[in-house]
DNA sequence: CTTAGGG
DNA sequence: CCCTAAG
């Protein structure tokens, strides 16, 4: 794997940031800000629908032999499972001009860094990247901590063979995007920032990320400055009307010294600083900002967004959390956000919002929206959806696409609009009646709940990617951890809960002795008998099966 | 809430 | 997949 991987890693992903897992599992600043993360990965798979929803972002993906699936990751841990079908990767390498040398038969995701490549494993990972053994990948390291809270995260060193590439990939990453809000700011803040010297920058850098950094690029500096500055919409403004002013050298100064000073004190004081010390401009401008931003955010729900970071347990999370809350000051969307367990959080906050009768309605006009619109349905749900507040109900969106094998993206949208719409209103509709008209028999009150939950849940077929999943779940964590497996490989996918994961794997068993008798008794005869599941996994299963003996029912059998 | 187990 | 009982 070494060289050749390398080279292969070197010349596709010169314009990729690289990032060590180890990395990566200390240090949750890599939880960006979901818009980022989205847009940013979007680039590199561009003909892949992605989107995040519950807490997680997710690629639609297709393979010829899976068809469509979400392949979805929550957190730096699910990255590594990420697959994509290598054909549709080398044809798209091969569009832009990239030579794929047969080595991109699989993706890997990190912390918005896309590697091309057979990396499996973090071992594997770091080997390939001829990373120094006995370090920690220094020359991996790079970047992403801008978005974390203030002083507690190190930024290691960078090589410096990688930092101009990185600070490309960056630069190219901003003037591509799509969305072209968040990233004029930026430009504007890099305008401000070219103005400062390179030592300036290491300053100002080192203040707002609580370390220091060796990078004397100024280009990489600016950047990571203006990022990080982002994420701070207060500051982002302020910065604005720095540069919106002249641009004398003393008004540079002025501004260096300003922003120099800003971000010695709390991230607060930072921002007081610049307000009452800034040449102040019209507010609109500031409000526009903030609109235009929501405006941006409703690609992907804020809720989604903070529920991003809260899925893992870090004090970043809390301080991401606490960041968002700026932006989203919503009740409903903060108040589980501590969450760790995605399950939770998701249900507190339908709980939340259910009990805002307003906001039901609200939601109820969001879907009808969906429900008409056939082009435009998913874009007007997620849209809608966030006007008012943040409402839970889009995350199931995305999700849903996901295990359908139909071909048209449109047709799986509005039919999960289509499907949300019918659930939510059912919900809606139960509550009304039940607490408002009470005359309403409870027998009517709950037919009508039984036939909307029949209309909601209708199968779904498990993948055998899925199947995968449960069985490296049920070989990590045994049998009878459904919630632990749940959460660790099943965070994304809403649609399965740990009760469903408990019945597959029933199911399972089941399947994995009927096959096996099926095997004892006819050893010539057909034995591709349209495999869904290879034999390996069959295999699996009955080790597992052997191992933590399912109640009962595997132990008469195995 | 989570799990086991029956339907 | 739903439901329920038991912890």
């Amino acid at each position: 794997m070494g060289t050749e991987s390398k080279d292969a890693l070197v010349d596709e992903s010169a314009s990729i940031f690289l990032y060590s897992h180890a990395e990566v599992d200390q240090d949750l600043s890599y939880l960006t800000t979901f818009e980022d993360e989205v847009t940013r990965l979007q680039q590199y798979l561009p003909e892949y629908k992605m989107d995040c929803f519950d807490g997680t972002i997710g690629f639609e993906t297709f393979n010829s032999l899976k068809g469509f699936s979400i392949e979805s990751f929550s957190c730096a841990f699910d990255y590594d499972h990420i697959n994509f079908d290598g054909d549709a990767l080398d044809l798209y390498l091969a569009q832009e001009g990239e030579e794929t040398k047969g080595n991109s038969n699989r993706l890997q995701v990190t912390n918005k860094k896309v590697l091309l490549g057979d990396f499996r494993t973090d071992s594997a990972c770091k080997e390939t990247l001829g990373a120094e053994p006995a370090d920690e990948a220094p020359n991996l390291s790079c970047g992403s901590c801008e978005k974390t809270s203030l002083g507690n995260v190190a930024l290691k060193s960078h090589s410096p063979h990688f930092q101009e590439r990185d600070c490309h990939a960056e630069i190219s990453n901003l003037s591509s995007s799509s969305e072209t809000v968040l990233e004029s700011a930026r430009d504007r803040d890099s305008l401000l920032l070219d103005k400062m010297t390179a030592q300036d920058l290491c300053q100002v850098f080192s203040r707002i990320f609580g370390c220091e950094t060796s990078v004397k690029d100024k280009q990489w500096l600016k950047h990571r400055i203006a990022v990080g500055l982002q994420n701070r919409g207060e500051l982002v403004d302020s910065l604005n009307l720095l540069e919106s002013g002249e641009t004398s050298k003393a008004d540079e100064e002025k501004a260096v010294v300003l922003l120099n000073a800003a971000l010695s004190g709390s991230a607060s004081d930072l921002t007081d600083t610049l307000e009452n010390q800034l040449i102040s401009r019209e507010k609109h401008v500031k409000r526009m900002r903030l609109a235009s931003c929501n405006s941006l955010k409703s690609v992907s729900s804020p809720v989604r967004e903070v529920g991003f970071c809260s899925v893992n347990k870090s004090n970043t999370a809390d301080a991401l959390v606490t960041q968002k809350q700026t932006h989203w000051p919503t009740g409903i969307c903060t108040k589980g956000l501590q969450e760790q367990n995605s399950r939770y959080h998701h249900r507190k906050c339908r709980a939340s919002y259910k009990n805002a009768r307003d906001e039901f309605l609200n939601v109820k006009i969001q879907k009808q929206h969906c429900q008409k619109g056939i082009g435009t349905a998913q874009l007007s749900c997620q849209e809608e959806s966030l006007k008012g507040s943040c409402v839970q109900v889009p995350l199931d969106l995305p999700v849903q696409i996901g295990e359908s094998t139909k071909d048209n993206h449109l047709v799986n949208d509005f039919d999960n609009c289509k499907d949300n719409e019918v659930s939510v209103s059912d919900e809606d509709f139960d509550r009304e009646t039940s607490s408002a008209d009470s005359q309403i028999s409870e027998d009517d009150s709950v037919t009508r709940r039984k036939r909307a939950r029949k209309r909601k849940q209708h199968h779904r077929r498990w993948t055998p990617s899925e199947v995968m999943k449960l069985i490296e779940g049920v070989s990590k964590c045994g049998v009878g951890k459904w919630t632990h497996i749940k959460k660790l490989l099943f965070s994304s996918s809403s649609h399965r809960t740990s009760v469903n994961l408990k019945d597959k794997w029933r199911n399972l068993l089941k399947a994995s002795n009927n096959e096996m008798q099926k095997k004892r008794k006819v050893e010539q005869g057909e034995t591709q008998l349209s495999h869904q599941l290879s034999e390996s996994i069959w295999c699996q299963v009955r080790e597992l099966a052997v191992i933590y003996s399912y109640p009962r029912e595997s132990k008469s059998k195995v």
